[in-house]
Parts: structure tokens; C-alpha cells; sequence
RNA sequence: GCGGGGUUUGCCAAGCUGGCCAAAGGCGCAGGACUUAAGAUCCUGUCUCGCAGGAGUUCGCGGGUUCGAAUCCCGUACCCCGCACCA
């Protein structure tokens, strides 16, 4: 082994033997088989340090069960269909200077290679090499003979089979959706593409369709319940409007929602400019109470917003009861309108905890706001909205829908008026504009004739939910957070006009989107083999699959039908059968209401219940010096730079010891600095261990053996306890950190013989976490074969010595004691004397623990028993006061101090204590306390004796 | 707004099935040992006060339950993640 410790070369000579010797090629056996899959990077850039621990907890739990004597399977591909790498390798062959900036400096991909990734297939080739080179350099055991892509033409194979069963599952549909759409690119719009308004939600919005004659003044609004305290709509006067075909009817709109028509998938014509003013002085009809209500001038109203065209709910809406306000001592004659405003009742129709009749007229009250050109109008607007929103019902006046929750109505009573032709949905953008970066506005565009997959479906739902209340979630927290988002979870538009990918195999226009082309995809490693090893692919039916997946037909047909031999065919297939279901998923919990759903539900609709997933892992994210990652603007660590930088194993320890589960690891280089160190000193340790030959195992072992030997059999407990749930922080303060301090206090205390018994369990529960170091001490003499293969510890219980940890306890706090009162006296030591309790305190300590029930404790009671004991009842005079002691610490009684001869080991250590406290120490027991010059020896107690110093 | 997670001693971070918690571990900082010196390593200390091992005040903020709360309940502020057709 290498004298000095260094991370460049280990970690290059065992990656090497591990690929030659393929430690890390699983084939079926007799083992137990556990299955493990982290899902695969896109590869539209280098693996960066989230990536790093998303795969390294994976790789440490791949390691964790093969050293448990699992069959472990770790496969990985890497996934390239959709849109961005398309995109991308435009943007390059553009030499866009963005993307430039992105790729050369945060990627830190040398310009002349950039210059060369102008295809999609260059690109996906070049981070595939990458991503792999990046993986083996961090020692990750994975079995490459199984990667792939996604654009391969057996993968497309697989997922056309996919496809078919989801197919005939009724599972995919035809449907129509809105998309945000660029009317310039006519394409829709990704995050990324938005120059302006990327936070901008799609809403629905209720139109309801007031008449005047046959012609439809449609409202938008988002509270379509308050329709039925509707007194009047609002027009705003200085707007053109358009009278429109639209689909039979004759429709009255702004221009602006003229235009947003347009896109959605009614049939519009455009009719006769029609100005705000010529409308206001009309009547129109509420579709819902039949009611005849006046066409108002109000300058809030944006045409802009909605159709235009408002409702007037002032009892409920501080706008409309402001605006109304405006008017009532304003000359509408101009509109021919000569009626007196004051005279419009208002219709409550919302109870709320906290208001009156009119909520509305009380919260302008409340915050003074002036007219509907305050700001505050707003402000008013929103509190009241959310304050009705959750805490208000519907009032008798709204007929069959009284006494419903303001929250729970809009759905339901928005149906409703669509099957009564009543109202229509229309979209529009949570905030405007939205910007594309071409610099055209965008819209929402209803997409039409779409393919769907149905995650709707009540049945695919449910059968989810019981796959997921089969599965262990990681952590725990997170069971609730998944099955609210399957409640969530509404149907997906599953297939694109652009980008790689799979066309769906009924409708070849089509390509399969790419997150629903890796749903299932870890049957296909199993596949993925064969294919490497240059199995026949031209033909790969339905049928094929249906065999190795499902067991549907039978070799020989399969291997007429493919000219694949049938050996193989069948080989597939029992390998299927060995490895499948996937045991344990670990992913960043960005994919939870996404991917990770997506997983489960193909795999509820496509596998047999027994082939259901196991295990689900969700992890946080990584950060740079506390500021958040981002692969497009920086700070980025990529893999690489950090194995580059710090080594495989520091890199590993630092990412999987920092920070637990869903939290975020900070990467801070000082961090990552000490993690050095710590293992560096592990290394020199070890060596110095495995150099001694004076070390003698068999050697009768002494207090100090014996401890390190029970706290060892306590480290590996939880170390194994936190891996089997995926703890990687706590298993490696246990089994790295406290670890090694209890070394220390071991080599202090003079311990040394069981130092090679330490180092060889360390050395294997270390080599999950920092392989490459634990194999080139493995090597070293620790063992045969490799560390990576090597038996976990197992925890002895028979190695458990709590008497041994409570003399080295009672010596530490002995030790602790001593500093303190020399720290408070200041004083300089020249002899120190130590009293241990007398026996009378431990038989009056024992009589309380009986007597203590409840946690609480009769001092009378205790006197009484102690008077009764003649050795306590010598003490008439002490014996009180300590009984009120223990009566006050009732609670936390414990006989633990009575279990160790305190005399007797304090005796045995003396040199110890002479060693550590630097001066001459006595001991006494307080019953025979020789010279006592200050009577100290009357405050020993069990488990703490009494010390005076001179 | 909705859903999930969080707020701990200078920093990171355990604890959160109530007492053994002034609260693990790491970092940083301070002192000491070693060394010609530096580094590394080891030891000690690191909320406040204290000339005998003690006492006091802490675990976002405000209330409550309890003999007893960082830990349970209620309220409140702030932070992070997701909210889709995009990987």
C-alpha cells in the first residue's frame, strides 16, 4: 500500500481492476436479488453535483447490500428523446453566445469541442461518453454492460410495445388542452423559451353568457358563483368592442378577447366594430336568475382581462360596489340613462364569519379605500376574495347550491352551467404579458386532437394508491406528499410534433413525449444486455416482449418470429424473471409529481401486481456555498470538477455525509477541505494499525479492550440500522465520525491490541461510503478478495459490555470533574484524592428506586425504610438531606450506578488517572476515608465520587 | 393560492415515540502539547455567571397542556420545494 495517502492514484488502480475483473457484473443465482435504479441523466449537459448525490446514495446502497449478500443489480442508460437537446444543438451550430457562455464556462467544455455538437446525435454522444466517464471516475458500481439510450431503435421497440398495452388499456385518448403558444414560432412554449412572465399560470376562467336578444355579452370571472348577485355588468366606455360569430352564436367582445377566440377551439368570425359606449344604457338578461340588468361605464374593466365585459356583484366585489359608488352622482344622460343608481339593490349571497350583508361595502370601509382608482382597491379585492374563498357559504338565495362551501362550489356549479349552455371555460394567463423570446406576445392556444394519457382515470388512480401503500417511501414524510399529488395528477398530453423520440405506433405523426417513454424502462437492463452483446434487433414484435416481460408464449415461437436464437430468448426472459420488480428507486425529489408518478402508474397499468415497485428514496438537492445551483446561469459543479478537484472518495463522503434525505447538501469547500483531512487521517491510522506487529488480538483483554470492542458492536448497529433506511449521514456520523473518536479515546487510554479487529470492521463499513480507500487498505492484509465484496459487519451482542462502558464513562466524568473545578478554582494541583459513595448512599439509592412509582417519591416513606436499615440509620444526621435529593430527582431514578464497584475500578485505573491528571491521586472509599482534612469524602455519591484537591 | 418540508447554541447539523438536553458530531475560533519554525497530529475550552464539580437563561415568535417541553397542542412570521405537458 501507499505510504501517504493519495486519492488520484488508488482511485485510478481499483476502478481499473473492478472493470477488468467485472466485480460489478451480476448474473442471476441463488441469492436473494435486490434491484436497484436512480433515474437516468439527460444528456443535454455534464452530470453536475446534484446528480453526484442523487447516484452516489444510490451507489452506497448498491454497495451496502452486495456487502450484505444481496444480488445486486445497478444498472444505468441515459435518456435523450424530447425537445431540449434539438433545441440545443441549434443554438450551438448558431454558436448562440448564451449558450456559449453556458457550455464553455459552467459545463466547461473546450471551445473547439462545442463547436463540433451541431447534431442532436453528436450531442447525445458526447454527453453519453462523458456521463459515463464521469460516473466510473467516482467509483460507481454499475454494470455498464447494460447502459443505453433512449434513442435507440430496440428502446423505441420496447416502448411501442408499452404504448400498445397502454393503448388497448384505453388508457391513451384523443383530447384537447391549452398550451401556452407562441402565435409567431406556432409552437407551444417551455420555461425556458419565456423572455417575460415565466411565473404566469393558466386559469380557467368562467364565461357566462348574459343576453341581450340573441346576442351573448360573456363575462369571465374566476368567483362564477356570485353570478347570482349580479346587478348590473360593466363596459368600459372607451373601448371598441367586436360583435363576432362565434361557433352559432353572435358573441359581443373586446378586440383583445376577440383575438384570444381565435386560438381556442371555437369557430370565430369577426363581425361590426361596436363601441363600449353604444352598448351601456342597454339591458341585458342573467342567464342563471333571469333577471334584466343595466349596462354600466366603468374605466377598471380591461379589455384586456377576460372578454371585456365584467359582471357587477357589489355586495361581494369592492370594485364594483366602488365603481357603482362613482356613479351615483355622475350625468349618465349622455348614455340615455336617466334611472337613479342608488335605487340597484345589492344581492348578498355569501355568509363569512366576520361580515355583514355586504362584505364588500364593509372591507372599503374598513380600509379607507377612496374610489376604484385606488390602489387599495386591490388590495381590498384580494382580502376579501381569500377570506370568502375559505371561510364562506352560500346563502339561501342560491337556490340548490345553499349552504356550500364558497371553496367547493366553483367546479360544480361551473359544469352546471356549461351542460345548461349557460357558461363556457375561457383561459387566460395568471399575470400578463408573456413574452416569448422571439418577442412575440403569447397566448393559450387549445391544442387539439391531442393524445392523452388518462391519469384521470379513478381506477388507474386507485390502483396507484395501493401500489404506493404497498411501498416503502423514503422518507416516510413523503407517502402523503405523493398521494396528494396522484389526487392531483389530471391527464398528460403524451405525445409532440418535435423532438427525439418514439412515434406512437397507431399514429406515426406523433412521437411519444419523453417522460412518458421512461416510466418502465428498468425492465429493459435486463434487456439492454443482450442487445450490447449484439443480439439480432431488426425485428422485435410486440410478441417478443410479451414473452420476456409478461411470460405470454413461449421460446421457440419467439425465436422463429426475431431469429433470435431461442436459448437467448429464453435466457432473456429468466433474467427478467430473477431481477424484476425494481426494489428500490432513488431520485431528487424534484421528480416526485412527476417522474416518479408517471413510474408508478405505468407500471400499475402495464406489470402484474407482484412486479410492482418496492421502494421509493426521494433526496434534496446540493448547493454551492449556500447559493443555489443552476446548470444555465451558475454556480454549477460539475462531477467531474469535483472528483478532479477533491478526489472519488472525499467527494463521496463529503456529498453523502452532509446532509440528510430531503434537505439540501451545501457544498462548501471547507467543508470538503476537513473531509479531506478526516480521511486522510483515517488512511494514516489504518496504516500505522496494519504496520504494527506488536499488536497481539489474543492478548487477555483488558477494561479499555473490552470497551472499544462493545462500543465498536454499537457503531456497526447503527450504522446498519441507518443504511437499511437509506440514512447515509447518520450511518456515517456512527460508523466515520464517533467511530473515530472512540479510536481515540481508546489510544489514549492505551488500548492497541483490538485496534486490527477495529480496523477490519471499519474498513468494510467504510466501503460503501469511500471504496477506493477501503479496497487499497483491504489489499493491505485485512482480508481476501475484495473490500467491496467483503461480509458487512454484524453487530455482536455478545460483545456488549456495559460494565466496561460505565468504568469508562464514570472515568471520563471523573476526568471532566476534576478539569472543572481546577477551570472554576483556578488552582494548581498538587495531589489529588478521590472518594467513592459510601454503602449506606447505595442501599438508601436502592431503597428509592423501589420506592419511586410514577416518578414520584414519599420522603417520608424513604425515611422511614432507611431508619429501618441499621446501616443507613447510622447515618441519622447525613441520611435526610440525601434523601431529599433523591426525592427531587424522582423521575430519573436509576439503580444504573449501583451495577459497578466503583472502588474497585477506580483502584485498577489509577495510573491511568495519575497519567491524565498529571499528579499523585488516592483513592478511598467514604466509608474508610483515611485522612479527610475538608470532609469531602461526604459528597460521594453512587456514580459520582466525592474529589479534593490539593 | 394549494400541497409538502423546514426555522436548534458563531456556521453546518443531530435531537423532536416529553424527563438521562446547555442539547451528538463537524467546521470555525481560543489555549496547550509536539516542532528550530510552520503544517499536520493530539489534548482542552467555546450561551452567561461562578476561587469545588454549581447556578441562570436558551432551541423562529406568542400562547397553552404537563410535576416537567427543543420535543405535544393552538396561533403567527419567515424560508425552501412542486403546481405539468417541460426534462
Amino acid at each position: 500500500m501507499l505510504e501517504n495517502y493519495s486519492a488520484k492514484e488508488i482511485e485510478a488502480k481499483w476502478q481499473k481492476i473492478w472493470e477488468e475483473k467485472a466485480v460489478f457484473q451480476p448474473e442471476p443465482d441463488s441469492r436473494k436479488k435486490f434491484f436497484l435504479t436512480i433515474p437516468y441523466p439527460y444528456l443535454n449537459g455534464n452530470l453536475h453535483a446534484g446528480h453526484t448525490r442523487t447516484f452516489t446514495i444510490g451507489d452506497a446502497v448498491a454497495r451496502f447490500k452486495r456487502m450484505k449478500g444481496d444480488n445486486v443489480l445497478f444498472p444505468m442508460a441515459f435518456h435523450a428523446t424530447g425537445t431540449p437537446i434539438v433545441g440545443l444543438s441549434e443554438l450551438i451550430a448558431n454558436k448562440d453566445p448564451l449558450i456559449w457562455g453556458v457550455y464553455t464556462k459552467l459545463h466547461g467544455i473546450p471551445e473547439e469541442e462545442l463547436s463540433t455538437l451541431n447534431t442532436p446525435e453528436k450531442i447525445v454522444l458526447y454527453f453519453r461518453r462523458q456521463a459515463k466517464a464521469a460516473m466510473q471516475s467516482i467509483g460507481y458500481s454499475i454494470d455498464w454492460r447494460r447502459e443505453f439510450t433512449t434513442t435507440d431503435p430496440a428502446y423505441s421497440k420496447f416502448i411501442e410495445w408499452q404504448y400498445g398495452i397502454l393503448r388497448k388499456l384505453d388508457y391513451v385518448v384523443k383530447g384537447s388542452h391549452p398550451v401556452r403558444w407562441c402565435p409567431h414560432d406556432r409552437n407551444p412554449v417551455e420555461d425556458h423559451d419565456i423572455l417575460k412572465g415565466e411565473d404566469a399560470t393558466i386559469m380557467d376562467f368562467a364565461l357566462i353568457k348574459f343576453r341581450m336578444g340573441d346576442t351573448v355579452l360573456p363575462c369571465a370571472t374566476l368567483r362564477p358563483e356570485t353570478v347570482f348577485g349580479v346587478v348590473n355588468l360593466w363596459l368600459n366606455p372607451d373601448v371598441n368592442y367586436v360583435e363576432a360569430r362565434v361557433n352559432d352564436e353572435t358573441w359581443i367582445v373586446s378586440k383583445e378577447a376577440y383575438e384570444k377566440l381565435t386560438f381556442t377551439d371555437r369557430q370565430v368570425a369577426w363581425g361590426a366594430e361596436i363601441s363600449g359606449k353604444q352598448l351601456i344604457g342597454k339591458t341585458v338578461t342573467n342567464p342563471l336568475t333571469g333577471t334584466e340588468v343595466l349596462i354600466l361605464p366603468a374605466g377598471f374593466v380591461d379589455p384586456d382581462n377576460g372578454s371585456g365585459i365584467v359582471m357587477s356583484v357589489p355586495a361581494h366585489a369592492p370594485y364594483d360596489y366602488l365603481a357603482l359608488k362613482d356613479l351615483y352622482d355622475t350625468d349618465l344622460s349622455e348614455y340615455g340613462i336617466t334611472a337613479d343608481l342608488r335605487k340597484i339593490g345589492f344581492i348578498s349571497l355569501i355568509e363569512s364569519p366576520g361580515y355583514g350583508e355586504l362584505p364588500a361595502v364593509e372591507i372599503v370601509n374598513e380600509l379607507k379605500v377612496k374610489d376604484q382608482n385606488d390602489p387599495k382597491a386591490e388590495d381590498a379585492t384580494k382580502l376579501l376574495y381569500r377570506r370568502e374563498f375559505h371561510n364562506g357559504v352560500l346563502k339561501a338565495n342560491t337556490g340548490q347550491y345553499a349552504g356550500t362551501a364558497v371553496s367547493k362550489i366553483k367546479d360544480v356549479l361551473l359544469a352546471d352551467l356549461i351542460e345548461q349552455g349557460m357558461a363556457e371555460v375561457f383561459y387566460e394567463f395568471s399575470e400578463t404579458p408573456v413574452i416569448c423570446r422571439c418577442g412575440t406576445r403569447c397566448v393559450i392556444m387549445m391544442v387539439r386532437d391531442q393524445w392523452f394519457l388518462e391519469y384521470s382515470d379513478p381506477e388507474w388512480k386507485a390502483r396507484v394508491l395501493k401500489c404506493l401503500a404497498g411501498m416503502q417511501i423514503i422518507p416516510e414524510e413523503f407517502r402523503v406528499e405523493f398521494e396528494n399529488k396522484v389526487d392531483w395528477l389530471k391527464d398528460k398530453a403524451c405525445a409532440r410534433r418535435k423532438g427525439l423520440g418514439t412515434h406512437l405506433p397507431w399514429d406515426k405523426e406523433w412521437l411519444i413525449e419523453s417522460l412518458g417513454d421512461s416510466t418502465i424502462y428498468m425492465a429493459y437492463y435486463t434487456l439492454a444486455k443482450y442487445v450490447n452483446a449484439g443480439m439480432k434487433i431488426d425485428n422485435l414484435p410486440p410478441e417478443f416482449f410479451e414473452f420476456i416481460f409478461m411470460n405470454n408464449g413461449n421460446a421457440a415461437e419467439i425465436a422463429k418470429l426475431t431469429g433470435i436464437p431461442q436459448e437467448t430468448v429464453q435466457q432473456i426472459h429468466d433474467d427478467f424473471a430473477y431481477w424484476y420488480p425494481v426494489d428500490l428507486r432513488t431520485s431528487g425529489k424534484d421528480l416526485v409529481a412527476n417522474h416518479l408518478l408517471f413510474f408508478l402508474y405505468h407500471h400499475v397499468a402495464v406489470f402484474p401486481e407482484r412486479l410492482w415497485p418496492k421502494a421509493i428514496a426521494v433526496n434534496g438537492f446540493v448547493s454551492l456555498e449556500g447559493k443555489k445551483m443552476s446548470k444555465s446561469k451558475g454556480p454549477l459543479l460539475t462531477l467531474r470538477q469535483a472528483v478532479a478537484e477533491n478526489g472519488a472518495d472525499v467527494t463521496r463522503l463529503y456529498i453523502l455525509g452532509n446532509a440528510e434525505g430531503t434537505q439540501d447538501v451545501d457544498w462548501r469547500n471547507d467543508g470538503v477541505q476537513s473531509t479531506h483531512a478526516h480521511l486522510e487521517r483515517f488512511y494514516n491510522l489504518a496504516r500505522d494499525v496494519l504496520a504494527d506487529d506488536s499488536i497481539d488480538e489474543n492478548a487477555p483483554k483488558t477494561l479499555v479492550d473490552r470497551w472499544m470492542l462493545s462500543r465498536l458492536q454499537r457503531r456497526i448497529a447503527e450504522a446498519t440500522e441507518a443504511m437499511e433506511s437509506i440514512q447515509t449521514r447518520r450511518a456515517l456520523q456512527s460508523a466515520f465520525y464517533l467511530l473515530f473518536n472512540d479510536l481515540r479515546w481508546y489510544q489514549r487510554r492505551g488500548g492497541k491490541n483490538q485496534l486490527g479487529v477495529v480496523l477490519s470492521a471499519w474498513v468494510r463499513m467504510m466501503s460503501p461510503f469511500t471504496p477506493h480507500v477501503c479496497e487499497e487498505l483491504w489489499a493491505a492484509g485485512l482480508g481476501e478478495g475484495y473490500a467491496s465484496l467483503a461480509a458487512w459487519p454484524k453487530a455482536d451482542e455478545s460483545l456488549i459490555d456495559v460494565q466496561a462502558e460505565k468504568a469508562e464513562d464514570l472515568l471520563e466524568k471523573m476526568l471532566n470533574d476534576v478539569q472543572e473545578i481546577l477551570n472554576v478554582t483556578k488552582a494548581t494541583p498538587k495531589k489529588i484524592t478521590l472518594y467513592t459513595a459510601p454503602a449506606w448512599k447505595k442501599e438508601m439509592l436502592q431503597l428509592a428506586v423501589d420506592g419511586a412509582a410514577g416518578g414520584k417519591l414519599d420522603m417520608g416513606a424513604l425515611m422511614k425504610a432507611a431508619m429501618a436499615a441499621p446501616a443507613i440509620a447510622a447515618h441519622k444526621k447525613d441520611a435526610p438531606k440525601y434523601a431529599q435529593k433523591l426525592a427531587k430527582a424522582a423521575h430519573s431514578l436509576s439503580a444504573e450506578a449501583l451495577g459497578l464497584d466503583e472502588y474497585e475500578t477506580l483502584g485498577r485505573e489509577k495510573d491511568y488517572l495519575q497519567t491524565a491528571l498529571g499528579v499523585p491521586v488516592e483513592i478511598f472509599s467514604a466509608d474508610d476515608a483515611g485522612e479527610d482534612p475538608k470532609g469531602k469524602s461526604k459528597q460521594a455519591e453512587p456514580g459520582r465520587p466525592a474529589i479534593y484537591i490539593e
